[in-house]
RNA sequence: CGCGGGGUGGAGCAGUCUGGUAGCUCGUUGGGCUCAUAACCCAAAGGUCGCAGGUUCAAAUCCUGUCCCCGCAACCA
């Protein structure tokens, strides 16, 4: 029996789940169902992620230990996989101690291998006391790196260029390898849009990488140096591994499984996957995994989802009120896999209806009660080898498998829908109902109700790894058995005659979909239920006068203004201050154009650090007041004089 | 010349790699059916496939240029 080993990317436990791991761990599982049905000796493998600044800090900020909070997230992530019928056959936690073991023994045969590959190294960054972390570059406001430089980042924080010694690993001696790896490997990562993107980004050639940190403490400690720990990917990477066992005695599962033949994961941590990852394996020795599969991000009206925009889509209200399959069938069939897709209830519920209620579930309704009333709660006594229906199906099945191989799972849900339509189409031109009027239940009325009956079990079989709920009720109810669902449930003819149907409510009832939405439960779903709280302000200190004084507001005459080539709101101006004429830039060109500015007169801090912004440099501040970001100017009556002091 | 994704009937999307009558879902219109969940079936209207060139017997698809939108990165001093 051919094995297959299937993860998914480990969820940091800094929040509950969103529509974005629902989505991965629910392909996942598809895949996994079906993998298992097709016979496959199938591991299937998620967790979570748990070490790191941020669960220290947040639990810090609740006064409980790290992992207490780490347990309680982990909670939420078991009760929503058992809700949506994830079927993994384990969940591994980096905080657990095999986890530890098998980190502990990659960096161990790393070390053994190449005694070089990990070294001692300085790291450098801004860090910021106040946090007790490096920021990364991009979220520093100002200054320019180097010895001895502060700046401030985002949230207003002082930051200062730090130099740590930390460990590395030697990542760069593995471009070579790596591009190697891909030019024999094509299929190694899934889209190969991806793999270019990762091939360009290790043509550039690849950094060390640093491994440690000594400012962390929530996390695994260094083998030997305790007083490090060690950081992020070579901490969170290895789970694929440790859940395995690798590096205890107890390494069964990883000689059986390993290599994966699939790490799921989002598209953008696919580098971390096709680069870092083989590159630690190499290191050690250790086989690499046969495949990395970027799948889409799920967006809100065109917009990517994140916390800080506050457009966080966790559809449990919907979960609830329609439960697991109407989900799991909405994001496999609306997303085309790899590429990213808007999510919407309304769209949830269109799709609902459309193919769950009407198509699927009703198909199965107007079957099973005909059979029910013609041949006395039975399926028909008939059965039928040689017909349309089944010329279909030996059409379907084939095109089904092929897609579903392809992780093409849209496509493979379009090739049920014919089958399923064909059916309905089969239905209204031969109408039963009019030939069992005319004719009673003879022989022809039960091979055309067997031949609708067998076809719909093949449709239910083939939703199986979609449906898992739904299809064991669906199978039941047409008398056949809910757990044959494997590869030879899929050929013509496995439906028995004679048996009990089984007439029942509606398994996709429809909704209207007005009155959900004017339910307010859509409404409520917008904003996330369980956003954590806005951080608040930062609280002013008052200062005194003296201090206010040290602030230089001068009015100024904008004397040119033009746009910063390629910037998006930034404006270059030439100002003339009663004393000098000098270059401001400004974020206001979202609401000003430069003819308008030219010419007018502002309010600006006249002694305010220099700064870079998109390579111009700027002398001052314009003030502003700020509606939602956007920018008004203060303005200033056109009588007075450049120069001018204001206070 | 920063990296990437996208622009296809009213809406949302396939199709583009491997040129060959433009397809799906929803919506609209007309008809049919009454077994079924106001469902199902048939038919129709509706697209110069962002724009302009080029290659070709033939271009949504390949090439060149160009405009617009969205992520990432870079900028709200």
């Amino acid at each position: 029996m051919p094995k297959f080993y299937l993860t998914t990317a480990i969820h940091y436990v800094n929040d509950d789940p969103h529509i974005g791991h629902m989505y991965e761990n629910i392909v996942a599982d598809v895949i996994a169902r079906h993998r298992r049905r097709m016979g496959d000796d199938v591991r299937f493998l998620t967790g979570t992620d748990e070490h790191g600044q941020k669960i220290e800090r947040a639990a810090a900020k609740e006064g409980i230990a790290p992992i207490e909070l780490a347990d309680r997230v982990v909670n939420t992530h078991h009760e929503l996989w058992k809700k949506l019928g994830i079927s993994h056959d384990d969940f591994v936690r980096t905080t657990e101690s095999r986890h530890r073991i098998g980190v502990l023994e990659l960096i161990k045969r790393i070390q053994e291998r190449n005694p070089d590959d990990i070294y001692l190294g300085e790291h450098s960054g801004w860090y910021c006391q106040s946090e007790e972390t490096f920021i990364p570059e991009n979220q520093v406001k100002d200054g320019r790196p180097g010895p001895g430089a502060s700046a401030t980042d985002q949230d207003g924080h002082k930051v200062e260029w730090t130099t740590e010694r930390n460990y590395f690993f030697k990542l760069s001696r593995y471009t070579q390898p790596l591009l190697d790896h891909y030019r024999n490997n094509p299929g190694f990562v899934w889209p190969p849009t991806r793999l270019n993107e990762v091939k360009t980004f290790v043509e550039q050639g690849l950094r060390d990488l640093s491994i440690s940190r000594s400012t962390v403490k929530w996390g695994i400690p260094f083998p030997s140096d305790p007083d490090h720990v060690i950081y992020v990917w070579m901490d969170a990477l290895t789970n694929y591994i440790s859940a395995l066992g690798f590096g205890s005695a107890e390494h069964a599962l990883f000689d059986q499984y390993w290599p994966a033949d699939i790490h799921l994961v989002g598209k953008d941590i696919v580098r971390f996957h096709a680069v870092y990852w083989p590159a630690f394996l190499m290191a050690a020795g250790v086989e690499l995994p046969k495949r990395v599969v970027g799948h889409g991000f799920w967006l809100r009206d065109q917009v990517k989802i994140s916390k800080s925009l506050g457009n966080v889509v966790r559809p449990y209200n919907i979960l609830e009120d329609f439960g697991p399959d109407a989900l799991r069938y909405y994001v496999t069939r609306e997303m085309v896999f790899g590429q990213d897709q808007d999510y919407s209830d309304e769209s949830l519920l269109t799709r609902y209806n459309a193919d769950l209620a009407n198509d699927l579930g009703n198909t199965l309704s107007r079957a099973i009660k005909m059979s029910d009333s013609y041949f006395g709660g039975k399926t028909p006594p008939e059965r039928c080898f040689a017909n349309d229906l089944r010329d279909k199906a030996e059409v379907v099945v084939p095109q089904y498998l092929r897609h579903m191989d392809e992780l093409a799972f849209q496509r493979a849900l379009e090739a049920v829908w014919e089958l399923l339509n064909e059916i309905n189409s089969y239905i209204v031109t031969r109408e039963p109902w009019k030939r069992f009027k005319d004719r009673g239940a003879d022989g022809a009325l039960s091979r055309i109700l067997w031949d609708v009956l067998e076809a719909l079990r093949i449709v239910w079989v083939m939703m199986a790894p979609f449906l898992p709920g739904s299809t064991r009720e669906a199978l039941t109810r047409l008398g056949a058995d809910p757990d044959a669902i494997g590869a030879d449930a899929l050929e013509w003819g496995g439906l028995e005659a004679d048996v009990p149907v089984r007439v029942a409510d509606p398994i996709f009832p429809r909704v209207d979909v007005a009155q959900y939405t004017g339910g307010n439960k859509v409404e409520e779903n917008t904003t996330p239920p369980i956003e954590t709280t806005q951080a608040a302000p930062p609280e002013l200190a008052k200062i005194s006068i003296d201090q206010f004084m040290q602030i230089e507001l001068r009015v100024a005459e904008i004397r040119a203004a033009e746009r910063v080539p390629k910037s998006k709101k930034l404006i270059k101006m030439t100002v003339f201050t009663g004393e000098d004429e000098r270059t401001i830039v400004a974020g206001i060109g979202t609401k000003y154009t430069p003819e308008e500015l030219t010419g007018r007169k502002v309010v600006i801090v006249a002694n305010l650090q220099p700064a870079k912004l998109m390579g111009v440099e700027s002398n001052g501040m314009v003030l502003a007041a700020s509606i939602d970001g956007e920018p008004s100017l203060i303005s200033v009556d056109p009588a007075v004089p450049a120069g001018t002091k204001v206070k």
